[in-house]
DNA sequence: TCCTATTTGGTGAAATTTACCAAATAAAGA
DNA sequence: TCTTTATTTGGTAAATTTCACCAAATAGGA
């Protein structure tokens, strides 16, 4: 969505293309250094921030409309997006919100409160996770403004995203047991404390430095390399690398951490 | 729905009443005595079996609509069900389908080809745990049968009904971690034989009949009581109850059983 | 050479899981 | 009444995993 006419368009024309009164939202948290974040957005017409969301085409499946969606909104690309769970129920949308009410103005009331925008929707919810340094965020003509929030001090958004957020962010740490979700956020070589960090901020509470690595080690996670990193006037740790193929496998078993 | 003219106002107006676009399915699992049940409908004018499904009305909320659709179709009531996915695509449903163009013949071909039932739909799922020796489905005028099929011998059902089979017996295993979900298919009182049974049976693998109840036990989950059960030339078992208190704990933290 | 900060090998205790034996027991049949 | 049979249940020892934490190794700078 780049120019105004593509967005008269869209208000106009969009359920030609697009399924109407199903939208997808994508909670996307970015870790970095002991920092856990959030993708927030704010449209325009809206004052509240928002998750990146939008529209699934006749033509796609749910996981490749949820990786267009945050493409065309944050132009962030590559992403892991998990389905988590849907939300519904006539409370979803406040019509006297003074955010919809702001929105209304902007494009002339009338084309938008009788537009198929306007009717009841249901949210598909996904997340993911990156590594917030290395990614940074593009907003496209619909999008004001597209930036990370610190994970404790998300705004009041609009409807019924910060219980997305609270939703997605239960099913990301349930989900850190089962599958090596950190592989996302680390490079190639990485060391002991850095993995140890990931898995600390992500929980929200302290593992034992010694204990946790070894069971990534014991499971056959990582691999040891033989090599090292220097870190200044300090003993140089080791570098690690994730082994894929026990990393597919976990994918498929489960495995628990922690 | 129970008479003709019902069905056919469905049909032409329906999308007055529900969302267009968007319907949940329910994959309803049945227990008892070491047996494992699926509930399987077939609807009029299609060849195949399917899931028990509807539409969600616009005043509802996601799980109030599972459960009214569950009773509107099949009678039960009462059931604990569970969202575990939501599935999508240009592919689900396909207009080439046989068992699409049987539905066409039975009403007039231009009425439903144009309703808004034939739109592209995306499917909320559901799933849910009960006694099967406890229910007696009740088909609806839509609904011509409505049965118990053994888990492994479930046929060929319409659209991508025998995916979300799959998937929900994948998500009803891996809560039976988390949750006592067993508490549905017993009696107030039951012996640990019975409960040891359900395990077994729901994850499909055996389970140390020594072992296990201890673990019940000494997770505070079950309570023996001062009574026991004739059960004919052998050693009467003890009965043992639920304890509410602490099964409202684990359904909030999760407990790790097996 | 010493100091500082960090990584990592190790260990013993505690807790949990696993495998499995044998005693208890209820009622039917001899 | 005694034995038999099928089942429940108490118990235990070994194996494994988790947990808490110490101390050695080490890299570069002072």
């Amino acid at each position: 969505m780049n120019t105004l006419e593509e967005l008269e368009d869209f208000i106009e024309n969009g359920y030609k293309t697009y399924i109407p009164h199903i939208s997808i939202d994508c909670a996307i948290f970015g870790y970095h250094d002991h920092q856990l974040k959030l993708l927030i957005s704010r449209l325009k017409g809206f004052d509240r921030f928002c998750l990146p969301g939008g529209y699934i085409k006749r033509t796609e499946n749910l996981d490749d409309a949820a990786t267009r969606i945050v493409e065309e909104r944050t132009a962030i690309t590559g992403l892991y997006l998990q389905q988590y769970k849907t939300f519904g129920g006539p409370e979803r949308i406040k019509w006297n919100d003074p955010d919809t009410i702001n929105l209304m103005k902007v494009h002339g009331y009338e084309k938008i409160r009788s537009s198929w925008l306007m009717d009841q929707t249901i949210s598909i919810g996904y997340y993911a996770i990156t590594d917030f340094s290395l990614v940074k965020p593009q907003p496209d003509l619909m999008t004001i403004t597209c930036e990370w929030s610190d994970i404790d001090k998300v705004p009041d958004l609009l409807f019924d995203h910060n219980k997305m957020v609270k939703e997605s962010l239960q099913a990301l740490r349930l989900q850190l047991y089962y599958y090596p979700i950190a592989e996302k956020l680390l490079p190639k070589k990485f060391s002991l404390t850095e993995i140890h960090a990931i898995y600390e901020t992500i929980l929200g509470k302290t593992l034992d430095m010694r204990n946790f690595p070894k069971k990534l080690i014991f499971l056959g996670l990582i691999n040891r390399l033989n090599e090292k990193r220097n870190i200044g006037p300090h003993r140089a740790p080791y570098l690690y690398s994730f082994n894929a193929k026990k990393y597919k496998k976990a994918l498929e078993k489960g495995i628990t951490l922690g």
